[in-house]
DNA sequence: TTAATAAATTAGGTTAGCCTAATTATTAAT
DNA sequence: ATTAATAATTAGGCTAACCTAATTTATTAA
């Protein structure tokens, strides 16, 4: 029973949508993730109900089964290694990484994950700090927080984003905003929630409240 | 203009009958070649000349133009280059980097290509000891003839082979014939045309006329 | 040159995966 | 409890990429 790549893509959604910490996986929602229609979705969602990769129910939303569960974590696995072979191997940019690997994750053989796995290096994390599926279906659990709850004066570590889009990026470089950069939150602005960060050292820069949301700290 | 999967598949299968010195590439060798059914590459072939990608003609057959031979080349050199990937980084053998190569060689960005041959040490030639054409289209002629063209008592080196199916391969392995080994045809069976060769040294095998087609030697 | 064989095409059909527009259910607000 | 808003579904349709079976066109052999 082997999955099309959209049926990969919906799972991996239904995952990602899942962690959000949503209560529920609803057909909007993926519709909006994958720049899909909703009836697109109720489509696909029959048929991975038929394959017994999800449950779905109008009002409580879809849930992944075992099965799919696992489908989607390899995807996601095959999904962050490639992105460390991008930039670690091939010396791609944290915002160039994110498109590429969308098409790498499909890649089919029973062994690539493993042996990329091994010639890595073993990575814990990907370029955006987010942890990488081992084998056996571990995921390294991270306690970090968003930064836009985080209150003032606290020296916290950057340890990954939830956006991966170029654009939002780019802003973060164009900042000096990276990745493990010791961060200190000086001030939280009352009228737009804009967060001013001093960067290590004495660099100070205002981050708006939703980039604040995706910035993820510990 | 992007290509669909599909439509690269049939411009490589294009490329590669009209490289084996076919006077055409008739609908039927691409149907052939693809596991397809003829009306199933009539359809296509439609569209291909729809797209300007290729000219055909009933009797005369396909043919790429400028801009579909320049396509079919880059599927060529990604898929070779990631035969090098599989097999020299991550330790695949040369009987199963064909496989996943066919999945890799539609990995779309434009930077990919020549990062990836970079990182490789710019390799000339695949595991199977097919040239890797160049980021500017060139492509190294090789002039080595198929052993079962070769006549007794002379030395020669084995320099490519023209199946790479993984059954061929592992014959290969099991006969102890390698790329690069140094090989001399000491007899040819008349009734069969089998060819008996001597492998560097002593080791004796015979290789059916069929193998003897598909390795080639200089 | 005609007949036989092989190649190419047409006709008609299927499935996955998408769409828009209309309708029905559910949830939230008054 | 109604009403309004939002979510889900249904109906109907489209395209790419395949198929089989029937037919037409070319090629080869007699
Ligand atoms: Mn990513
Ligand atoms: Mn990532
Ligand atoms: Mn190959
Ligand atoms: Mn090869």
């Amino acid at each position: 029973m082997l999955q099309t790549l959209s049926e990969e893509n919906y799972l991996k959604a239904i995952y990602h949508i899942g962690k959000l910490g949503n209560d529920k996986v609803s057909a909007t929602a993926i519709a909006e993730d994958l720049g899909n229609s909703p009836a697109s979705v109720v489509d696909m969602l029959k048929r991975l109900t038929e394959k017994k990769l999800i449950q779905y129910d109008k009002t409580k939303g879809a849930r992944l089964t075992d099965q799919g569960h696992k489908i989607a974590l390899l995807i996601v696995r095959k999904h962050r290694l490639w992105e460390v072979f991008l930039h670690d191997k091939l010396g791609y940019t944290w915002d160039e990484v994110h498109d590429i690997a969308e098409q790498l994750e499909h890649i089919r053989d029973y062994d690539l994950p493993d042996r990329l796995e091994k010639f890595l290096g073993f990575p814990e994390y990907d370029p955006h700090g987010d942890p990488i599926p081992k084998s056996n279906g571990k995921l390294p659990v991270t306690k970090s927080k968003p930064l836009s709850e985080i209150e003032v004066n606290r020296k916290l570590k950057i340890t990954n984003v939830s956006d991966n889009s170029p654009d939002f990026l780019r802003y973060l470089d164009k900042q000096h905003v990276g990745l493990n950069d010791t961060i200190t939150v000086k001030e939280i602005q009352g009228f737009d929630k804009s967060v001013l960060v001093e960067l290590k050292g004495r660099k100070e820069v205002y981050l708006s409240a939703e980039a604040a949301k995706k910035i993820f700290v510990e």
